[in-house]
DNA sequence: ACTCCCACGTTATAACATTACAAAACGACG
DNA sequence: CGTCGTTTTGTAATGTTATAACGTGGGAGT
């Protein structure tokens, strides 16, 4: 698999920096164009998730926020978070409570992720499958989904091996 | 589609009796070959759950198990809910932080449920997709799946007639 | 009777999330 | 340039979900 494949990049190395940037410039970008603002406080919130490839809390997040001086009461995190989620550029694990930087924003799509429960790295993968029963099961009920969260939780390879 | 269709019964009618005396007999039946204790108040949290086709936070079960004179700190009800997870009796709704009977207790399965946004309506199907994407990225990453949960948030049928 | 295991009782607290309301910043438009 | 409406932030308080820790009691096996 090369490193410049867009599925499941985050167990994998791939230089950081790069990647950080890139995901930056995007929402930069997008939000230009969607007169949407990034504020200090959201964009601080995308940058300190997209530099780790785990889920953090809500209050890991505002530990981290307040580190870095700004305000530290609980809606400071999940404010941003909010508009960070709404917007795409970061998907939340319920299984975590937790958050993680979305790995391909600005596309509409729909996520699942695998989650270790060793090492608590999340990779984020697509979805899009046809013939999935959920979708005919659905259809059949009457059901009319509007999202679906796949999370997976198990091993990476590195804990597995390490085992 | 016929009242006896294994698959996704919640959004239809059924005779709700029987529907919880044979999920209660199937789990004294399962806990008596296990040798599992069916204890008076996971038993009692298993009918509750039985009784609704939503799902109940640990706090409503709680109130409820109250009601019924039991004992009514936290770890009563997160006790009761741990046994009944464990051994597959209920599943837990993570989006909601809450509980609900599991459709088809005593048999090997790997649910996928479809949760109504306007009612809570929790419907429970089967994920037994082969062909999923999330299958075949996991296994060119290298990652071991152990378990997956796959929850849809949308309309059922009611209410979406209703809007 | 002894002991081991399992379940339960009880207190306390941790972890996650929201409400509510006031103040400030920003943008649009006359 | 004001000022009106909208969005964002400051701040305190509270609500909701979940677990830790430690002690007690009861049944099965020996």
């Amino acid at each position: 698999m090369s490193e410049e494949n867009p599925i499941s990049v985050a167990f994998e190395k791939h230089n950081h920096d790069v990647c950080l940037t890139n995901a930056m410039q995007t929402a930069e970008e997008y939000c230009h164009k969607q007169k949407l603002q990034l504020t200090p406080a959201r964009r601080k919130v995308l940058e300190l998730l997209l530099q780790e490839h785990r889920a953090l809390g809500a209050y890991d997040i505002l530990d981290l926020l307040r580190e870095a001086g700004f305000n530290s009461q609980p809606p400071v995190a999940y404010r941003a978070l909010d508009f960070l989620v709404e917007n795409g550029f970061v998907h939340k694990i319920e299984r975590l409570n937790a958050f993680v930087a979305c790995a391909l924003p600005g596309t509409v799509h729909s996520p699942a992720f695998m989650i270790c429960r060793l090492c608590d790295m999340v990779a984020e993968t697509q979805s899009s499958s046809s013939g999935f029963d959920l979708l005919a099961n659905a259809d059949a009920s009457g059901f009319k989904i509007e999202q679906t969260i796949i999370e997976a939780k198990g091993l990476c390879q590195t804990c597995a091996e390490i085992e």
